[in-house]
DNA sequence: TAAAAACTTGCAATCGGTTGCGTAAAAATA
DNA sequence: TATTTTTACGCAACCGATTGCAAGTTTTTA
């Protein structure tokens, strides 16, 4: 068993007679380098299975090929969705990801910020804790010009690449298409309202009741953790109410599952006497009986695009070495939602 | 916006009069630092906000603390509460999780497994892809002694960690479980033969329709992708058959799941005319109506399992740095699974 | 043909911890 | 008090790629 040390640039040089320099400029065909040197450097790094060292580089460059990803929990539909988009698109481009999860913990969220900062990550993707409220300990990526996307779950007052659905609309069509499905009674389950994600949607569930002259009962809007545990107890209090609601409107399928498993149990039926509808379009979604009508976001989609920021914004960085740019970024990039109708709202033919 | 320079050993040992190596060594309690020395040092660089270079010390160590992983899809249920348990114990271990998706690529594979080995992982936790069948893209980890851990789907022969279930047994005690129920006439639909998940499962399978005396019907065993529209087509190749099964083990609930929207959509009673068992117990199986019986299997736990040999191995071989043992190391660690009995099996009371 | 311009390549410092080896100082022993 | 041991720390090389600047060579221009 031969402890067969690495190649670096310094065999090749010493093989090719050559300056190590130049062998380093020529593998990444650097214009100062003649083209046949360029081959011939490459060609004889082919040959010794030289493959470089990422650390050293990494070091002299204090910077990483590594996008740093900070998110509640990996496993979850929507989260390890998205996931995949931001690695998918990485890989393509030479990059690799590194995975952290906060599990939803303010302190995780800090602490992880900084370990990924540590580890020179070139670019960071995060989704918010649920209970995070302020953001300064994501300040020094800033500072350091190190690209910072907020994917889904964002802040609302950094300055930074934001990729995110509109949340208010989303939360107004689906009131909305409880509405006119002939709901007059509708509920709200929802999450945290640090969030984004939870407080716009409520935004438009509110404005969509409003419009359509409907009272906003805060006894039908409950707030809760999200999960299915806790789906099946707000709809047990809100189905235990002397006037209960007609409607649903859940933020999340988890909970909006526990919603209809707990009217199943009590023989209400769906969607005549409970409508509901969900959120995130989750396999189970299309699973359970009845369908559960939700909207759909692309996940996926979300984590390719979130990388593309990042790697966009390296690209333009390199070009505009010189021009150092340091206005603050504030890119907002709204993907589309869609009510996907199913059995647990349709009312109608 | 000062580009404030991160603060380094260098700065500590100049502010404290020392060397930089009496820096580097208190503060990893080198023994040969007086305790009074490791403090202050310590004290300062707390004060001063130090923080490692962690490229510096791997490039010098040729090692990182990043564990790598690579596995099929990041978006399954499986893998990611996989991934969840890997991430959780490294990440209080101090190590972080580099995370590379092969879509079940042979090829990408070996790419994504030369990528990590260049990353300088200190280990890599890996799940075969689909149509791997040579292995030998793995022997640089064990020929530089970087543990290499194979969780779930693992080659047979390959002498390394490997943390898995006895997909024999339980695919026995699947077969088993319906012929309690009073199955004769059992299919199977499995993946690829390849990997040993599948072609464990089916052994167990066969083994306990022989032992019960009921014969083995290869027109009763399709192999698939084992998506869900791969089980819907399986399904409907099977009810079509002129002597159609009064039972299938599917080895995903995915498919599995397909199978039973095929089986409501013909009307077949469940379990009556036909029972069903799947395996994994993803979130769907205890959703879906009839709740699924399935094969349940600690995801989270095999990922913590797998992370902990890292570390462990991490941790001796440390130790051992004078003891240059080089066996070959074959630990197989298996988890425990379990008959999930729902209601899509159940024909007694 | 001489001088200027353009093109190629080399030199050497740099990034920031880590570690083998040497040595000064303090403590233990003779 | 002299000598051996132990303790505590410093020196300097090292990991491998990158890059500003210098310098040599070739081509172009005057």
């Amino acid at each position: 068993m031969e402890e067969s040390r690495d190649v670096t640039i310094y065999d090749i040089a010493e093989r090719m007679n050559l300056a190590t320099s130049t062998i380093s400029r020529a593998l990444k065909d650097h214009p100062t380098i003649s083209d046949k040197t360029i081959k011939k450097v490459k060609k004889v790094a082919e040959e010794m299975g030289f493959r470089p060292n990422i650390l050293a580089a990494g070091l002299r460059g204090n910077s990483t090929k590594i996008i740093g990803v900070l998110v509640s929990r990996i496993n979850r539909p929507f989260i390890s969705s998205l996931i995949s988009g931001i690695e998918e698109i990485a890989q393509k481009a030479g990059y690799s990801v590194m995975i952290t999860q906060s599990h939803d913990s303010y302190e995780d969220e800090v602490n992880l910020s900084k370990a990924l900062y540590d580890s020179r990550v070139c670019g960071i993707i995060c989704s918010l804790a649920m209970d995070t409220r302020d953001t300064s300990h994501f300040q020094k990526f800033i500072d350091k010009n190190i690209p910072l996307v907020f994917v889904d779950r964002v802040p609302k007052d950094f300055d930074t690449y934001r990729v995110m659905i509109d949340n208010y609309s989303a939360g107004y069509k689906a009131t909305k298409h409880l509405i006119e499905q002939g709901c007059r009674r509708i509920a709200h389950i929802t999450g945290s309202p640090y969030r984004n994600t939870y407080s716009e949607r409520k935004r438009g569930y509110v404005d969509a009741l409003l419009e359509a002259n409907l009272t906003v009962d805060e006894e039908l809007i409950i707030e809760t953790t999200l999960t299915y545990e806790e789906g099946e107890t707000a709809a047990t209090t809100l189905f235990d109410l002397p006037n209960p609601p007609d409607g649903v409107f859940v933020v999340n399928d988890t909970a909006a599952v526990g919603v209809i498993q707990i009217a199943k149990k009590r023989s209400l039926r769906i969607p005549e006497d409970i409508a509901i509808i969900g959120f995130n379009d989750d396999p189970i979604a299309s699973i359970i009986d009845p369908g559960l009508t939700t909207i759909s976001h692309p996940a996926v989609k979300m984590g390719q695009t979130s990388a593309k920021k990042i790697l966009n914004h390296l690209k333009s960085a390199k070009k505009s070495a010189d021009t150092p740019k340091k206005d603050r970024i504030t890119e907002v990039t709204f993907l589309n939602t869609e009510v996907l109708v199913r059995a647990s709202s349709s009312r109608k033919e």
